[in-house]
DNA sequence: CCTCCTCATGTTTACGTCAACATTGCCGCG
DNA sequence: CGCGGCAATGTTGACGTAAACATGAGGAGG
């Protein structure tokens, strides 16, 4: 940050004063045709717009927003874009905020450490934004939230409840229980569960739900295998479970980690849904042509990216916060990866 | 665009003259610290420093923006983040942009069609950002060019020629010779070939290529197949190669037609890659787990990205044009979907 | 002891836009 | 004919920042 010598002609464009100049008329008359103002003499705005085509003339959001005290962007933390989730829910903000008319900043994370201190707080909110989505798992936040200017609106897409942001996110737990039940109806006596990495607040909710369902249903809890949501993790956790004759069923964290199960499970020789059922979470694109297609639990990413816009929007514009968390609930995807037991 | 009537209250933060006041300096100083500048008292500095804290000040960009001529901000246009791809690609281009101290800006294509001309020119490129980096198909690009501000710095990230803009990407004909090539090496007599849609640059590319390919080594052309890069698609034309017995090697155009090919061959019985070798394109992180591992040409998404904001930093501060394109050649990462012919 | 230089700091101004207030000209109505 | 009113257009100023220039204090060197 120290070194910052670059020495950039500005190359500015056009301005209003250039079209009003053409025009041979004021640079208010011109403010006003591009605000699509109706107290304009038709001819006049005839003669303006033909002005600004000439000399190519395209307003300048930053004075824009410095008069208006506002930048119609938000910003969008991610950590990284590998994630199917945060994808899906990062394409549903920009598009939802598009169309309201709000650019989206992107501002990954580039490590979980933070810089110097003095650095620090000119980084992220550097006032280039009317508010912010927070797309990182809440742990990470922990460490980042000194930073986070007061007064900015925030909301967070995750299902930690620790924050008093807005928060929206998908039911992780009634999506883990609709795995589970889906399970037991089929006959098995209990459900296995692979679960996310433990730093993860979805992960632990996935895990509760599913241990709360057994438990209600006086079903005998198996041990939990964790893994990091990667297909490898996946795949070594399914070599286990392979070699145990008594695993009927599993309830994998993500599809990411089912596929690498079901890979396991076929190294194995294990029949998949005939020896052991599987299913996934999270319905990515391709779990329907998995092999055999995939049962999983839908996660409504673009839902939830679109109510987080409308929950900051109206943070931004009314100052309205919504405690009450939003969740949006799942729906299992019956495909061909489960059967009951033989 | 004509409705507009948002009555948000600003909600200004403190500026520079806040600062000054409390520490009892000039503005001008507050700014001197704000950017690191060396000719400030040490005393001084910190003085100011205290009072930024105390009045969590922070730097207002816009009017550092219109103040400079310039957002250090780059525009990134998508057509959709579903495609793997661009999601490795933008997460590259967000890394090197963040760390040049360049903000991201995403600008979302929300269909294909352009809205009214009145308006199109005040749209996307409406001066918010330094420059463009373009990651949709060229053929996209035809209809949307003219709205395409003169004198902004822009990249392309496609295997088009036809552009006079710098352009970045896979050597998407290498990496095709290399799936052929393999195929070929291991015994099989010809290659098959589930090609991308016929709008996709990329797509034709690794067509002609494979086609070439042949030909060179002096093999019969199979008919193509055309897919929509989706696992379904994949599918659907898996389930006409499976029942053609002289099939024995596939090369598809990418990882996701793979799947489903590979589901449609498991279905009708043939065995991968006893009676068929299949080669993906793009290695995508779960390729390692599909089954069996598939075979595939790994795609160097994040030297892209890293390349592309290269680029178009160099021409935002230098001028500079490339007019060469840049290749990042791709590499064949051989696993269990293929093998010689039985 | 005076001059000249350096370095810290202050003052002025412009960046492009748009709200607020001014001005002009025209129309209708008494 | 005169006056109020309205519609079109112009003028002024402020948003927050930083470059350019100005000022002033101290130090080195003759």
């Amino acid at each position: 940050m120290a070194a910052d010598e670059t020495p950039v002609r500005p190359r500015r464009g056009p301005s209003m004063a250039d079209v009003a100049r053409l025009a041979g008329v004021s640079g208010q008359t011109v403010s006003r045709v591009a605000n699509d103002r109706h107290n304009v003499d038709a001819a006049t705005r005839d003669r303006v717009l033909a002005a600004m085509r000439e000399v190519g003339y395209r307003p300048n959001n930053a004075a824009r927003a410095l008069r208006n005290g506002q930048f119609r962007s938000i910003g969008v933390i991610v950590f990284e874009l590998s994630s199917v989730g945060n994808t899906r829910t990062l394409d549903a903000i920009a598009a939802a905020a598009t169309m309201t008319g709000y650019a989206v900043n992107l501002l990954p994370v580039l490590d979980a450490t933070q810089g110097a201190v003095s650095n620090a707080f000119t980084r992220l909110g550097e006032q280039a934004v009317d508010g912010v989505i927070i797309l990182i798992e809440a742990h990470m936040l922990d460490e980042a939230e000194v930073l986070l200017p007061e007064g900015l609106p925030v909301v967070v897409v995750d299902s930690s409840a620790r924050y008093d942001y807005p928060i929206v996110d998908n039911d992780q737990a009634q999506g883990a229980r609709l795995a589970t039940e889906h399970l037991l109806d089929l006959g098995h006596r209990t459900v296995w569960h692979l679960g996310g990495p433990p730093s993860s607040f979805a992960a632990s909710r996935r895990r509760r739900s599913w241990e709360k369902t057994l438990t209600d249903r006086g079903c005998p809890v198996p041990p939990v295998l964790v893994g990091d949501w990667s297909a490898g993790s996946g795949y070594e956790a399914g070599k286990q479970l392979a070699a145990d004759p008594d695993v009927t069923a599993v309830f994998a964290a993500n599809d990411q980690m089912a596929l690498g199960l079901l890979r396991a499970l076929h190294e194995a020789g294990r029949a998949v849904p005939a020896d052991i059922s599987v299913v996934g979470f999270d319905d990515v694109e391709e779990a329907a042509h998995y092999w055999p297609p995939l049962t999983t639990v839908r996660q409504k990413f673009a839902e939830v990216g679109r109510l987080s816009v409308d929950a900051l929007i109206s943070e931004i514009q009314a100052g309205e916060h919504h405690h009450q968390p939003v969740s949006v609930p799942t729906e299992l995807v019956s495909r061909g990866s489960t059967a009951p037991p033989r």
